[in-house]
DNA sequence: CTTTGAACATGATGGCCGTCATAGACATTT
DNA sequence: AAATGTCTATGACGGCCATCATGTTCAAAG
């Protein structure tokens, strides 16, 4: 998607943009043209970050273009990688409508083009058209239950078990070759890096998985859809 | 709370309790008698089943009077203790909206007075008011923050500490005195019986807690407190 | 080409904790 | 009072995995 093109600019494509976007189901082309209007582009250069954590949140942030790392911070510097925002995704649904700033930081792992809406205009469209809090809802929803399956997971499966879930749910979103390293893996596994390169070499072994410095490539597909019933949210 | 007197059931008296409830606040009493009468009343006795994992959600409940267990449960069958819900606190917030079925289920642990309004009673209600639906989507932040930050404990905290966060959650909610079996803390902490029971004899010895059978008493709030800059969602 | 740093790889070690087993304490029932 | 079931308690064992350590491969920079 993001392969360095000009950004989206034109009131068109952004009403474009929005029919797309997660979020933003059922609206029609009035509602999105009114939204489009009130939003403003920003980029963001590979490795700059979006928002800091506990930062206060005065806009409503989306992934026009590019891939955005959203990181969850614990008090002693533990970092878990939650979401993985690409073109089409909310960065931060909650914080803009809840004056209080939360845990996440965002990172671009991409060059961006991240759409921002101003935190009063996008409480007054929000409260005109309630579906968009619907939405957002069910999205959350979804977010809940993601988590919790993760924390079940944390506690009743092993590494391998959860590597082989986050691989399956990048292949899901990415394809099958993806670039990511151990260390990025590991954040999204909840482990280290050494477990997940031991973790690799069995997937290697069973003929699952390739992998190169940087890259992965999913060779069978198959067995990792058997063990996961539900994907993460990623 | 609940101790077995007759249960509200006035509209008076309704409205006297979404004043205080968990979601609505901000609104007027107009507002407020609108909702208190579309809910209707059900009760549940100890032990009951409010509603099971994967069941389709056709009301919006909210607990009136009495506590109850919400869970999730994996496939393999372990369960996870999510919330407590105890009086003016909602049970699915998501579930209503969204007419999907979720992974939670509910269990009276004290006989239970549960409000209900119709799904699409719900439904109008929500887009005639929208702040409601901010309101929930603040404690949907919440909750995914908080289970973020579960996640994050059952990486790199031990048994001991994600126990003494459950306690002074618990102490937080409930006062010193907590009736709980250890079975039940480990499902809140994301363990074995015998781990927290271990656990709970160290706590003993440091003098932080006196349990007996089925009680436990939390004799020094103070240091549970240092340990926990956040509480958790229960 | 050499250097440098990041990513990959793998062995050794130790500790937390899940599992199994045993047993006593307590409440309720018969 | 005896019986039953639940809750509490604690020991033993073993496995997973975090940590530390060492070494190799690879890509980019000088």
């Amino acid at each position: 998607m993001s392969d360095g093109k000009p950004v989206i600019s034109s009131l068109v494509e952004r009403v474009a943009f929005y029919k797309q976007a997660m979020g933003f189901e059922g609206l029609d082309s009035n509602q999105l043209t009114e939204i489009a209007q009130i939003t403003a582009l920003k980029n963001f250069k590979k490795g700059e970050t979006v928002f800091h954590q506990g930062s206060y949140c005065s806009y409503f942030p989306m992934v026009f273009q590019g891939l955005v790392r959203v990181s969850f911070c614990s008090t002693s510097g533990f970092r878990m990688t939650y979401p993985l925002a690409s073109d089409g995704e909310p960065l931060n649904l909650v914080g803009p409508l809840t004056d209080s700033p939360r845990f996440l930081s965002a990172k671009a792992i991409k060059d961006l083009a991240i759409g921002r809406v101003k935190r009063d205009d996008f409480l007054s469209f929000a409260f005109k058209h309630p579906k968009v809090l619907v939405n957002f809802m069910t999205i959350l929803g979804q977010a809940i239950d993601s988590a919790n399956s993760r924390i079940i997971d944390m506690i009743e499966k092993r590494v391998e078990q959860r590597l082989i879930k986050v691989l399956y749910t990048l292949f899901k979103k990415f394809g099958s070759s993806l670039r990511f390293t151990s260390a990025e893996l590991a954040e999204l596994t909840g482990t280290t890096t050494e477990s997940t390169l031991r973790a690799m070499s069995k997937l290697r072994d069973l003929c699952i998985i390739k992998s190169r410095r940087g890259k992965i490539i999913i060779v069978d597909t198959h067995r990792p859809e058997c063990l996961c019933s539900e994907i993460l949210w990623v």
